[in-house]
RNA sequence: GGGCAGUUGGCUCAGCUGGUAGAGCAUCGCCUUCACACGGCGGGGGUCACAGGUUCAAGUCCUGUACUGCCCACCA
């Protein structure tokens, strides 16, 4: 026996930091468009600056590390490029707070030291979200960082903002937008939720300026009754036909307003009359637009009331509202207030209520852009011809749907922000002249007039605008570098859905547009992290499970092996910590099972032997089942694999699914490996005529198995791989992916195989359920159904011996069952174990006849089937065939088994 | 108002092209067997939400219903 050994424990947290360390320091996954290899490129989705790691991100990178470390096995060129976003609001927001502290408000500091303060804040707290990404393990290039706010990439924003300008792409007006009063600034739609909250409808009545009569109106937001400048009613309701075109007198102000019609208004809601305020309310808008309304602005971007809204100037809205309800009760005109349920914006980063507001802003004219990302995007493989910009290919296609609806009914984006946070938009405003100048690089003088008074527009860009370019602005675009030349368009992009609308398909817009090229071949989006009992993780719910704790707690590995099992498409992850718990249990079982193999390997490589022609069935038998899951674990993550023929075969289910690999090396490892054949090879470790074999088939089958597991545990992995005999010293990370070996795949003998496992698990079953100690050696003795089966049961001696923690073992057609042994059948194989007079008889018979009546139950079940003249006929051949050998397998056991009964009744008449 | 998921043992979930219901955890019994008690061996536990339909055969396909969750949406 070698001296070989690891630690009795598994100490990840010092087995991780030395394999974080090493691979850095190393280099390991540098990646460039020079080395060999179809190239194979993610980009991360960067999170924010302000982040901490939470499980989305552990989940998000997991699984694309698992995709990156196994893409590298299979000898792909692989680059992981890393990176953070500037996330304009949320920094500003993280940076005010701090000020805030300081009794410092941003205005305060003035534009440049404040965004001199974000920029040293994210120097002191930016890296923090890396060192998390680090401790996950995640195999990306380091020296590829990037962040939003790079001078590059910085730089590739201006320049498409100014290409989008000139192709009248981008263009700049006044219309009504969100705003957000806290964060003070627009928002795009998409930034904008909606939740459903209660309120009232308020019936108010608006008299006749002819005294001739009154329209009652009802509203949600009296406070704006100051900005109305019409009422608007059905052309076609009757209840109003007499009014349209006449004026009312808005309450408690006096003013008169027209009354349009327009068959926008529905007839059944509320009184069928709307009152329109052109100024605060998205629909009113248009309608001022088409039917030339008056714009009255009352409110301002601070959600104060303004000088137009007269008596209740400089009102808060909110309070506004209950002063202009009170008086208007107070006048005798609030006909009716009505409880009613409805959806109210609010803002996605700080959830004040959004307000609908008309400034100035920058808009991405979408459509053209959007459909040309939705056709890039095919419904089947028979569109896929039409796409001259490539295909992408989205997982699940459950969301196929939900993309294109977006983008069928995508509006213009707003993309300016009036915060300091960001890209400022390269816009300038001739003060003379008034000329707008848009222009990569500061202008030096208006080209109007010369004038050298040129001022930058205030507002900053969307972050979503630099996230939109991230696949190619990490690569050196505008220039035309090696790095794109190699790696655009990227592989797959990994994400959560949450950003299906806000990312994805803005890089598709993007991409597609100035790379000619979809950004990416796939795009996976995984499910959200949920707590066990389906919530949402948040810090107010307190639900929330720190994936820094975890791993501190249980390691890396399980972290990333829980992960990687729950990441099945399509359903959302309920994560516990006894979960997390299992997968340490699994680590631990791999590191055991390395610490056995290396107690019984010697110091050096085994001396090999022929694996095709290896002898031993339970080599073959592991070695036939390590075949089995290299394939299986290609289908699973690629979606396709080559078999033992050399043929690439497919997976029914497709690629990405990390769920099927995990349980597949789960099920290896523990089921197949520990469980079996381990234990099987104990007895070939004691004899000189058998160990080496075992020695060599254990080293093969223990690599190859690190391995495949390599992607989803990459730590525990890569530190056994250096024990063992030859890997020391190496770097399991830059390891391939395991040869095939087509002759091992030998099915027979898998067969074989499972017979002998089939006794022994018959031989324990019996001790179990008779309530035999397993310190009690048992003679047992087996009749086989032919010479076939004797032979193979002849060879596997030893391991029934073993297995079955046997004193002797009979095996042969003349064996005779004592009349006191407890029966099975196995494969007609008559498994008899002779009883010694301790054990309790009746308890046998209670279990054999339990046997029995769930194998007549089944015999019944076929029996039916076959009885069923239809079945017989219109069911395919093998099915019938198959059912067939059942029936006749059962008869058999049955037949055999009564005969035992039989004998064994007599041996308790005896006793008796 | 539209769209999309989900509903399988106590819990969390697999189940591909329809052919005898699976796993992990939990539970019960036995076991300190020289890799592992973070373990071993064995057992119990499911009318696959409900109602129809297609089929020789349905958890699996079709239709409808109920419940849960999510997304989208400018009915004031």
């Amino acid at each position: 026996m070698a001296e070989n050994a690891l630690p009795k424990g598994y100490e990840p947290r010092d087995v991780e930091a030395r394999w974080r360390a090493h691979w850095e320091e190393n280099k390991t996954f540098h990646a460039g468009p020079d080395a060999p290899g179809e190239p194979y490129a993610i980009v991360i989705p960067p999170p924010n600056v302000t982040e901490m790691l939470h499980m989305g991100h552990a989940l998000n990178l997991t699984l694309i590390d698992v995709l990156c470390r196994h893409a590298r096995q299979k000898g792909k060129n692989v680059l992981w490029i890393p990176g953070t976003d500037h996330a304009g609001i949320a920094t500003q927001n993280v940076v005010e707070r701090m000020l805030a502290k300081e009794g410092l408000g941003r205005r305060d500091l003035g534009r440049e030291k404040f965004v001199e303060k974000v920029w040293e804040w994210r120097e002191d707290y930016g890296g923090r979200i890396l060192k998390q990404i680090r401790s996950l393990g995640a195999s990306v290039d380091w020296d590829r960082l990037r962040f939003t706010m790079d001078e590059g990439l910085s730089q590739a924003v201006r320049k498409v903002f100014v290409s989008l300008y000139n192709e009248d792409l981008i263009y700049r007006g006044k219309y009504i937008i969100n705003w957000c009063s806290r964060c003070h600034t627009a928002l795009a739609d998409d930034e904008v939720e909606h939740e459903t909250s209660k309120s009232h409808l308020w019936h108010v009545r608006y008299h006749l300026s002819d005294r001739s009569g009154s329209v009652v109106v009802a509203t949600t937001r009296p406070e704006t009754i100051p900005g109305d400048t019409a009422i608007c009613v059905h052309p076609e309701d009757e209840r109003y036909t007499a009014f349209i075109g006449k004026t009312a007198r808005v309450p408690v102000l006096g003013r008169e307003i027209p009354i349009i019609a327009d068959r926008y208004v529905d007839r059944e809601f509320g009184t069928g009359a709307l009152k329109v305020t052109p100024c605060h309310d998205h629909n009113d808008w248009a309608l001022g637009k088409t039917h030339n309304l008056e714009f009255l602005q009352v409110i301002d971007e601070n959600g104060i009331m303004m000088s137009e809204a007269g008596t209740y100037a400089g009102l808060e809205k909110m309070e506004c509202r209950n002063r202009i309800v009170a008086d208007i009760d107070a006048a005798g005109d609030m006909v009716l207030v009505e409880d009613i349920e409805h959806a109210v914006g609010h803002c996605y980063r700080c959830h004040t209520v959004v307000e609908p507001h008309v400034s100035m802003q920058w808009f991405v004219r979408a459509t053209a852009m959007a459909e040309r990302a939705r056709k890039a995007v095919p419904e089947n493989s028979a569109t896929v011809a039409n796409c001259p910009d490539g295909t992408t290919e989205i997982f699940p296609a459950t969301w196929l749907k939900t993309y294109y609806h977006w983008l069928d009914t995508i509006r213009d984006w707003c993309i300016s922000r009036q915060i300091w946070w960001g890209h400022r938009i390269p816009a300038w405003t001739c003060a003379d002249c008034g000329q707008l100048i848009v222009a990569e690089e500061a202008p030096q003088q208006c080209s109007a007039c010369a004038s050298a008074r040129l001022e930058q527009d205030e507002d900053v860009l969307d972050t979503w605008f630099s996230s939109a370019l991230w696949p190619f602005s990490t690569m050196g675009w505008p220039e035309q570098s090696k790095e794109l030349a190699k790696y655009y368009p990227t592989a797959v992009l990994v994400t959560g859905f949450d950003i299906l609308f806000f990312w994805v398909a803005r890089m598709m817009m993007m991409g597609t547009h100035f790379m000619g090229q979809v950004p990416f071949h796939h795009v996976y989006l995984h499910a959200l992290v949920r707590d066990a009992s389906g919530r949402k993780m948040s810090k107010s719910l307190g639900n929330v499970i720190d994936p820094l704790a975890m791993i501190d707690s249980y390691g890396c590995d399980a972290l990333r092996f829980t992960l990687t099992s729950f990441a099945a498409m399509g359903r959302d992850i309920r994560l516990s910590e006894d979960r997390i718990e299992g997968s340490r249990h699994f680590v631990n079982k791999l590191w055991n099972a390395a610490r056995f193999a290396l107690m019984n390997l010697p110091q050096n490589v085994p001396p090999p032997v022929d694996l095709d022609r290896v002898e031993g069935v339970h080599h073959r038998w592991i070695l036939h089942r390590l075949e089995i899951a290299k394939e299986q674990m290609n289908l699973a993550l690629d979606g396709k694999s080559t078999n033992a023929q050399g043929e690439t075969i497919s997976s029914p289910t497709g690629a990405y699914r990390f769920d099927e690999a995990a349980q597949l090396a789960y099920k290896f490892l523990w089921n197949e490996f520990c469980d079996w054949y381990l234990e099987l090879i104990k007895p070939d470790m004691q004899s000189d005529a058998t160990r080496q074999t075992a020695q060599y088939v254990l080293w093969v089958t223990l690599r190859e198995l690190l391995t495949l597991l390599h992607p989803m545990m990459p730590f525990v992995t890569a530190e056994i791989w250096q024990a063992l005999p030859e890997g020391s010293g190496q770097d399991l990370a830059r390891e391939p992916y395991p040869q095939m070996r087509p002759a091992c795949v030998r099915p027979e003998d898998a067969s074989r195989m499972e017979c002998i496992q089939e006794v022994i698990v018959a031989v324990r079953t019996i001790r179990a359920e008779l309530g035999i100690s397993p310190s009690v050696r048992l003679n047992v003795l087996l009749h086989p159904e032919d010479d076939a089966q004797a032979q193979v049961l002849e060879s596997a001696r030893q391991m029934i011996l073993s297995l079955a923690r046997l004193e002797s073992l009979r095996i042969g057609a003349d064996v005779q069952a004592p009349k006191a042994s407890a029966f099975h059948v196995v494969r007609g194989c008559q498994v008899i174990v002779p009883l010694a007079g301790a054990v309790d008889l009746e308890s046998e018979l209670a279990r054999l006849e339990k046997e029995m009546a769930k194998l007549e139950k089944e015999r019944e079940n076929v029996g039916r089937k076959l009885a069923n003249e239809s079945f017989v006929q219109r069911a395919p051949e093998d099915v019938v065939r198959k059912e067939k050998e059942r029936a006749a397998q059962l008869t058999d056991a049955l037949t055999k088994l009564s005969a035992l009964k039989e004998r064994f009744s007599e041996a308790m008449r005896e006793g008796d």
